[in-house]
DNA sequence: ACCTGAACACCGTTCAAGT
DNA sequence: ACCTGAACACCGTTCAAGT
């Protein structure tokens, strides 16, 4: 709060005159930023597509923002009409990809889990366990699509022999 | 640093006798933490189930210290003894399931960023995006395990047709 | 080797007062 | 409505000094 008022030359606690709290401020932020990812309506075509495309805008969006990731993970997510607008979306199309009740709110944790876990661990430099070197950009982004498509593979063959 | 010197009767200058920062203790706590994670020597002849069971336990003990999760998103994993012998068990299964190179270390990413992500994700109260219901600890395992599964199925049949 | 008091340079936030 | 100075209750960390 004191870094910010003093790149707007005012008092720190002239913030609070816009803003009740640090937390409240963040918050806003990180659905505002919910907003770039592209979620178009649920294509009845092909959902698990969609749910690629979805998924993929995502992690670019927060890629793009290697400062808020860590945000997320601070406060859980995000609450904001921001994020109704993304879940609401995924819902419809893990629906139309025939998974419905309990299991569609399983998957919708399970993609969000992995994609917002991914960004966090691919935004900072540095090794997740034991002596990696640190990959470059391309390599991350085709990891985190390999990935997602076996998600999306088991999420919408659940059941089905293989 | 301050609340730790209280319950242990002092100062809080004390801790810096045996600690060089709050940083340093953070991540000897969390290396340690992972010597609770049960990884047996590489098992040949099923190393797709051996994988299950080592990222199954530590979803585990993740699980089980809530209050730390946080701090391996914060410090980005762990770098010590405990986190190398982790990603060597991990490595030397994904090899024996024909995994190696560039791929080998793509998946230890992707399991890794999985079981913390969602550790991470279930660790704390309240929805990740949108309104959802807090599912019970249960369901929860069960949903990690479904997600896990795709990942390793995705992972070890990778190229091959369905 | 291990502890102490005092201090430094920070935080987020509140309160009363100004325009 | 929006800002201010002053203050409160915190942080992690350092330094010099004690035993």
């Amino acid at each position: 709060m004191r870094a910010l008022a003093t790149r707007l030359h005012v008092a720190p606690n002239a913030l609070y005159s816009h803003v009740a709290s640090k937390t409240a401020l963040v918050d806003q932020l990180l659905d505002d930023l919910l907003g770039e990812v592209e979620a178009p309506p649920a294509d009845a075509d092909n959902p698990a597509h969609g749910l690629e495309n979805v998924m993929a805008s995502t992690y670019r969006v927060l890629f793009a923002h290697p400062e808020l990731v860590p945000l997320y993970l601070t406060r859980q997510g995000s609450r904001g009409p921001q994020a109704e607008r993304l879940g609401g979306v995924m819902t419809a199309l893990l629906a139309e990809a025939g998974v419905g009740g309990r299991a569609n709110r399983a998957a919708l944790r399970v993609l969000l889990v992995y994609t917002i876990g991914f960004a966090a661990f691919t935004t900072q430099a540095g090794p997740v366990i034991g002596p990696q070197q640190p990959p470059d950009k391309a390599e991350l982004a085709a990891n985190f699509t390999a990935g997602l498509r076996w998600l999306l593979v088991g999420i919408t063959h659940q059941g089905q022999a293989c």
